[in-house]
DNA sequence: GCAAAACATTCACCTAGGTTAACTAATTTT
DNA sequence: AAAATTAGTTAACCTAGGTGAATGTTTTGC
């Protein structure tokens, strides 16, 4: 279990000592997760939060009327969970799936904490994300009021090439905020009219 | 300027004796806004977290194309503010204009931070509101994606009947993410339907 | 390696909400 | 109190994206 993704993604940000990544991993808890596999369903207390190693999950919600939304992927260098159900302890509305095989870092609330307490560069960073966290879905809110389906496709298709390699085209789809038929429609027009 | 209504605010969510909320208002800054003034315009630092004594705002962002998007409206008991651009002191992306003459109470991040380290009880309420802040951006979000306007205009009517004395119509569609002219078909629809 | 299931595409048709524009209140401003 | 601006309503028409259904293509599980 080589931490070397982990410390390459904290000095992305600001230099942390070798050590202290150490430190970071022996809180761990590090789970493998089988495609399809959940780190928690709706109703389920979000016990964890966690730092994707490998692998590539979806994070969703199911509405009034059963209809998936996704609310983001998480691949490598993500950090994933539900802050609110993991702080408040109450369960959680979303559902965190493996759309591969992942290897996840586990914290649990006690963890999680010593680790915030032990290592200040950690404690920084993991500020850093709750604001990000905040502004990412503030963004999306915007991006869907102002932005048609086909501006938003062209906007995930150059911030996060990627993913249309590891993802099934209709969880883009649910991604985006339209039905499979709307994607395929979209690409069409674009292949053609291009 | 009395501080009666933060007191009440407070205690909403625990008891905090009448002296911590005394320190509190201590450290704040109070300040009028009068109708259609801004506490500040997109471009500029947000200089300023505060609480509305009296009055109510609207918090909206220009898109690309030149349109208004209103994230949310504040009246008396809300807090406002773009916590983003507070503590990076990068400039904002948002207006933040008073709909009717304001009372504001103001932190800058000196007395802010001040504050939540002298007033452990307003430390807990501050971590309490970040959270619930990013839960409403989402949920907004998920409702945006699920509910048709109508939905949504029922919804805020319900949960929030009081804002249609207080804010221009076409205002509160901006809020709803449709048009003045959308909404107001629905508003027929549903006089007539009824 | 085959059957079953899950994905993707296409098409015809439908609908919520956008657009433009005309008309009528309300507010502000002078 | 008139003039000017700002708000709200209505209506005809338009368009992005939803729905449903048929068809083909991959994956997956045994």
């Amino acid at each position: 279990m080589s931490h070397q993704l982990l410390f390459t993604h904290l000095n992305r940000i600001a230099p942390v000592p070798e050590a202290e990544v150490g430190k970071l991993m022996a809180l761990a808890k590090v789970k493998a997760l089988k495609k399809k596999e959940y780190l928690f369903q709706e109703g389920q207390v979000a016990r964890y939060v966690g730092f994707v190693n490998r692998g590539c999950l979806r994070y969703y919600r199911l509405d009034d009327s059963g209809k998936e939304h996704i609310v983001y992927f998480a691949i490598e260098e993500w950090w994933i969970g539900d802050l609110s159900s993991f702080y408040s302890g109450q369960p959680t509305t979303f559902n965190l799936q493996a759309l591969e095989p992942c290897e996840l870092f586990l914290y649990t609330k006690e963890t999680f904490e010593q680790a915030r307490q032990e290592i200040p560069a950690y404690d920084r960073h993991v500020k850093l994300l709750h604001a990000r966290a905040t502004d990412a879905r503030l963004e999306t809110m915007m991006s869907q009021r102002s932005n048609t389906a086909e501006a938003r496709y062209l906007k995930l298709l150059e911030g996060f090439p990627d993913i249309f390699q590891r993802v099934p085209q209709h969880y883009i789809a649910s991604f985006l905020g339209i039905k499979p038929q709307s994607l395929s429609r979209i690409r069409k027009k674009l292949a053609e009219g291009k």
